[in-house]
DNA sequence: TGCAAAATAGAACGATCGTTCTTTTTTTAC
DNA sequence: GTAAAAAAAGAACGATCGTTCTATTTTGCA
């Protein structure tokens, strides 16, 4: 997969990511800090990133507090790299599956129902793109900066498969992919909202049928299902 | 404006619920609960029900820490004050307003358009129906229970105006009032997330047409012009 | 195997939290 | 005006927070 037209702060594969420069076997710190990680990224998950706290981190870890301090040297620095590590996963699962269809409507269709089926899972977990943009979107600081960096990579990602699903001729010419990528983001967040707080048992139905009828609305019927079956990229450069 | 068809804990207008009982001015206890919950919602709105702390809101008032405390015995009740005083005042700005129009359509856009309104100012002061519903979507409890209930009633209230606009012909036969009600609160939503969050420009009026898209493809265009148009009501009672 | 470095533990810090108790001030009612 | 009642202040509590400093243990490498 190409990653040549991707922004700065580009989504990129794990495999290429985490163990760059090198295959030797992660030292015993960098394994701790993982560890650490991975249980913060849970607890970040359904307490937030602001009630995540070093203490808590530490018992769950079976660690005292200043070992688990130690590796990150901040509390900013730990949700940081649960961002980081968040960020990741997110990618791996919903973004890069997605680019193995083709571009274009299939492709769209593809990072939506990856979004839908993280989102389901994460009505029991939580999503910490979700509970972070609500605690940090008055709180300035390098914290706010990477969850809002993150986020934007995504959803300019989903933008820009719009975009090339517009000029596949996959919608209508008189498609506004911005209009479309934000009430898609609305469906996903009503989605949360209503099954996480509400518990709302008919909110993934409503989500998916929403997607529908926002394809119905911005789509040519035919293109659509001609799109399905694979053709010959007018481009091959993503 | 009749009250009788709705639910148990139903919106009721402030001047009919706060001073019910008696004309009576305030004892100088009750003014001074007042002022804290006035306070109080500001700082939650900003900070959120989790942030709100009692030393802060001591120092806004110019109290003492256990002047403040003894209004409400404990920081729980406090913080469902504050949720109340939020209902209070959403209920006056976006539901009864709305109440004026005639049933169907209008009364559907009115009630849209006010949730807009407010929901632009709160892009500055934050949302607490937002903002609480990611923060005790995990944790339940008496503050949890109140503030669900009070989304929930609006949320019905929203619904039962999407059904009245299919009663009364505004609407397609097969429109499913659920999933616009739905639809319209993921617009809401994604609103607040994008403006407040990420602050993208773009998103008020990203809302606003989104809106049209669904009344586009729900309703009746012919229907909705003829209901701006003042008619007799069908029924009489709400 | 031994030694330096890295990793972890332990104790303590100042600050803030919600809460309780006691005392003082203010308000209300007669 | 006075006495009872309500409201507010003040001090202190145990707990938890992020962080710092020092000591101990574990690891990686020659």
């Amino acid at each position: 997969m190409s990653v040549a037209a991707l922004p700065l702060k580009a989504l990129h594969p794990r495999s290429t990511a985490s163990s760059r420069g090198g295959e030797r076997a992660l030292l015993k710190g960098q394994q701790t800090k993982q560890a650490i990680v991975d249980a913060a990224l849970g607890l970040a998950a359904q307490i937030g990133l602001e009630g995540l706290s070093i203490g808590a981190l530490a018992e769950v870890t079976q660690m005292s507090k200043s070992g688990v301090f130690a590796h990150f040297g901040s509390r900013e620095e730990l949700q940081i790299s649960v961002i980081r590590e968040y960020y990741a996963r997110f990618s791996d699962e919903v973004f890069f599956p997605a680019m193995n269809e083709i571009r274009g409507l299939p492709r769209v269709r593809a990072l939506f129902a990856n979004w839908m089926k993280r989102v389901a899972v994460e009505i029991q977990s939580g999503c910490i793109f979700i509970s972070g943009a609500v605690e940090f979107d008055d709180r300035p600081g390098a914290v706010r900066d990477a969850l809002a960096s993150s986020v934007r990579t995504w959803l300019a990602a989903m933008y820009r498969a719009v975009v090339q699903a517009k000029g596949e001729g996959h919608l209508n010419t008189d498609a506004d992919e911005e209009q479309m990528a934000f009430e898609i983001h609305g469906l996903i967040l009503a989605l949360h909202y209503e099954a996480r707080f509400l518990k709302n048992p008919g909110a993934v139905q409503h989500a998916n049928k929403g997607f529908e009828n926002i394809l119905a609305r911005y789509g040519k019927p035919a293109a659509a299902k001609a799109a399905r079956q694979p053709k010959v990229n007018s481009r091959l450069k993503e």
